[in-house]
Parts: structure tokens; sequence; C-alpha cells
DNA sequence: CATCCAGTATATA
DNA sequence: TATATACTGGATG
């Protein structure tokens, strides 16, 4: 696995590279935002051997980039015109139809964790939505804060409550108090 | 209106 | 095995 920062207008993000693509996101946090900007900082010696290490590399450095520009797009309240690669692996079947299904709403729309959970043919499984939701581990990119409760108010964020608002606020979208 | 509860998938103890 | 979650619609007082 490989970490990267990637510094936006709303603090340093940290991205984390399985070699099949993009593992993992994070929010900036008084832990990751010390740690000193060096791009490409090797964690993990688990290129693939010899011959795909350059290949290896080469990847990150593209993802990288492409992760960099979709995330800077996202917080805009853009919708990225391209992803990089996402190595959804880590989850379990139910969570990763779930990530796969809030990847289908659109910029400035919303759904609710019940909506979410028929989308995957699990109407009454809205709880576990949540917890899947909050197990995403790329968030922005896969839009979590998008799922509102069904009262439409806000729920929780393992972000923070107040990423959620202002993701949303950029999207122009309010949700209730 | 305030509570309670079942149903659901996972993590944690 | 029991408890706690980014939930929610229905039952009950």
């Amino acid at each position: 696995m490989i970490t990267t920062e990637i510094k936006t207008s709303h603090g340093t993000f940290t991205a984390t590279f399985s070699e099949r693509g993009l593992a993992q996101l994070e929010f900036p946090s008084r832990g990751n935002a010390r740690r000193k900007g060096n791009p490409l900082t090797r964690r993990d010696a688990t290129l693939s051997p010899s011959d795909g290490e350059r290949d290896g590399v080469r990847d990150f450095r593209r993802w990288h980039i492409a992760t960099a520009r979709a995330l800077k797009q996202s917080l805009a309240g853009k919708t990225p015109k391209t992803l990089p690669p996402l190595d959804l692996n880590s989850g379990t079947e139910f969570q990763r139809r779930v990530w796969s299904a809030l990847r289908k709403i659109s910029s400035g729309k919303t759904r609710s964790y019940t909506e979410v959970a028929s989308a995957i043919g699990k109407p009454k499984a809205a709880r576990a939505v949540g917890s899947a939701c909050g197990a995403n581990p790329i968030p922005v990119l896969i839009p979590c804060h998008r799922v509102l409760a069904a009262n439409k108010k806000l729920g929780g964020f393992s972000g923070g409550l107040n990423w959620k608002k202002s993701l949303l606020a950029r999207e122009g979208i309010a949700p209730k108090d």
C-alpha cells in the first residue's frame, strides 16, 4: 500500500492506494495534516515484483493525479468526469452493494437510508445501510454524504457532521436541522 | 407526542 | 452471546 497526501482548499486529505486502485481516502485531521507533505511515500512493500515495479509506480502517480482532480471537483460541488480505479475489496458483499448504490446518487440529489436499502434489495436493512455508510473507505468520491434520514435530517457522518453539512451545501442541498 | 420494538449486517467485547 | 450502530415504520400509552 502507498499513501499520498492531497492538498485542497479545504485541507490535506490522505489517499491510500493498493495495487488495484484507490482503497481509502481520509479527511484532513490534525494527525495527517501534520505529516510533512511527501508525495508517494512508500509505506509497505507489496508492489508487484521486479518487472511490475516500474508499472506499479507509474500507476500510482496516475491514480494520485486522478484522485486529486476528482476530489477537488467534488469539493467544489461538481461531478468529476473521471475517477481513479477504486479498490473496494475491503468490504463485505453487503457493504460493497451499498457503496455501489451510493455511487449512483448524482450531485445535488439525496436518498434516505431506506431508499438505499431498497435499492439493494433489502428494504428493511436501513440501519445496516447506515453502518455500511459509516464504513465507507472513500468518502466524498463515494457520496455517503448524500444519504439522509427518512425525515430529511442529517443523520450522522464518520468525518463529522460539519463535513456532511458543507458538502451538501455546496451541492445546493439544505437538510433539516 | 414519547417510547418501544423488531428487523438487519457488522464490529467489538 | 450481548451490545451498539450514520434507521425506520408501526404499535402502544
